[in-house]
DNA sequence: ATGAAAGCGCTAACAT
DNA sequence: ATGTTAGCGCTTTCAT
């Protein structure tokens, strides 16, 4: 491979010419840079990163570490970090921690051998860990989706707590008095913000008493399970509020197992659902959050970190749900206006 | 930071000490060993992967190129890849081209830049420029999913031809002789592929004359658009094959758009369905291909041609595909036996 | 079983 | 507007 000392050579130029041209750093006269770019081309010269890295201190590449890749809320979030992230030269690696501490503070190693000069965390469980690692090696870090507690650091994420009081809300107006919720790890912010949200709604509509909330994983499997147990108690609830997309789907299937019938019998409401294109028929009634959104500021926020241009104080960005409603709340037999 | 010097003084030994102990290469006195880890945790020592790559001139990363992260075949197959990198301790870094070949190439280039060891491509589109200019910059490549013609190169990927024919097999001997099909670009291996088993199925059927294949894209989009073309023309079609999960989606979506019954009035197969655990109640027959396998034996492939065990001649790995029966085929009003 | 010296390819710092 | 020198942190190569 030719090394940038073989196409200085061919340009008749020093090195550090040569690297000002690829770089657009610092004056060059348009002559030589002509010249420096002929012999790039002719060489199919290929700049090392490892190289530039390891004198520059900067490597120009981030990490999104998110709990669920396979979750289109997140990958369409890793959208916006891509997108926001190119348009700055950047490059992203993304890592999946599968909701795993251990997973996660793995990762965190390797992106510090990276020398990655930033990360997007969304952390798995309410540790502070690997935040504190990844800050100790010099790595700025803007937490995402989540937020932690002990450690002063940016964050973006959505209302979780007004998306949730909207959807009970919504569901109370139709009618709804006994109203389940089935959501993640208690150690999570989005599950407990949700919760939040749920309980003022419930609280200030006088339905305080029957607040039943099930914790689980925010996963399919866990919310079908726990459908089937919050579907064995009586009173029977006559909506569930599933914190994110796969739960609901687990609960829609656990109902339709039980031969409950959607809205018919039970209403659903969740946070996030499936793109439309992974969905035959749009259905159910969802907050939905601006996953792209998220992912886009959260990166234009890490990126000026890393440029210094944020030098003290810590943000704390918190973007708006929108409420999508559709046919999974309505009408409903026994509760319709 | 500390480096592998100050590791050394700490421990009182030289640094290449220190790499060997790191490493694991070269013979350690279980003392020193002991000595050394002892300093590397006090300080907190994170070996550097740009040093080392730059000397080494391996950076035990591998790079998947796939056409369409947000699909949920892609993102199994990327697990395959991650776990078995993973257990060789590879990272890998995700690409994602759209089905663009300027994408394509602009990560090639930075893949090359980043000296990752290995790349695993599914090519966007039918060239050949991509796998040369990797492999002009010594960097293994294994395409997966499809086939290029043009360069001898290892491959992976599943038997389109085999299982397109016996979807349709499946059709015509429900009854059907008006199958349609729907399929992506001309210029991919699994779309004519998979037409090619579509026309072998039909031809000998004796309906070689009823032959309809539609061309687009992979997408939802692309099957919807499709779908309402093709129930335009009469006959209509008493059966449609999408060529993957997401034409299928958008195959219903339309015929749906129209109040056509599925499977009442027309059956739907395609390759690929979405994960249980995004389906509110699975549906569709289809011809699963083993996507987690691809990509682990890919990653076991390229791993292998790396470590230079593989010195000549090149694998073409081609494995089976599962028919999956369920209501999108049948009972149909028309043709049921 | 351990170490000394050199150098991977690039750019920061300091000339001119 | 361009060049010289040095060195980033590590491992290869060759000793001992």
């Amino acid at each position: 491979m030719p090394t940038i000392l073989d196409v200085a050579k061919r340009a008749g130029v020093a090195p550090i010419t040569v690297s000002r041209v690829i770089n657009n750093s610092g004056y060059i006269s348009q002559a030589t840079r002509e010249r420096v770019e002929a012999a790039v081309k002719e060489l199919r010269y290929v700049p090392n990163t490892l190289a530039r890295g390891l004198r520059s201190k900067r490597t120009k590449t981030l990490a999104l570490v998110v709990t669920d890749i396979t979750n289109p809320y997140f990958t369409l979030m890793a959208r916006g970090v891509e997108d926001a992230a190119g348009a700055s030269n950047y490059t992203v690696i993304y890592c999946n921690t599968d909701e795993s501490e251990a997973k996660e503070e793995n990762y965190a190693n390797i992106l510090a051998q990276r020398q990655v000069d930033g990360v997007l965390l969304v952390p798995a469980g309410g540790k502070v860990k690997t935040i504190k690692f990844l800050l100790s090696n010099d790595i700025n870090v803007v937490v995402v989706d989540r937020r932690v507690s002990g450690v002063k650091i940016d964050s973006v994420q959505s209302d979780s707590e007004a998306g949730a009081y909207c959807l009970i809300k919504l569901l109370i107006e139709l009618g709804h008095k006994r109203i389940v919720m089935i959501t993640g790890h208690k150690d999570v912010s989005t599950s407990t913000d949700r919760v939040a949200g749920y309980r003022r709604a419930m609280v200030e509509s006088g339905l305080g008493e029957n607040e039943q909330v099930y914790y689980g994983e925010f996963n399919q499997q866990s919310g079908y399970e726990l459908t089937k147990q919050a579907m064995m108690h009586s009173p029977k609830p006559t909506a569930i509020f599933g914190a994110n997309n796969f739960i609901a789907i687990g609960i829609i299937q656990a109902l339709r197992g039980f031969k409950i019938d959607v809205p018919g019998d039970v209403s659903v409401v969740a946070f996030d659902d499936l793109p439309e294109s992974m969905l035959v028929s749009p259905f159910l009634t969802f907050a939905e959050q601006p996953a792209y959104e998220i992912g886009r500021v959260a990166t234009e926020l890490l990126l000026k970190r890393i440029s210094g241009e944020l030098s003290r104080g810590h943000q704390k960005l918190v973007l708006p749900t929108t409420i999508v409603q559709r046919e999974s709340t309505g009408p409903n037999r026994k509760y319709s206006k």
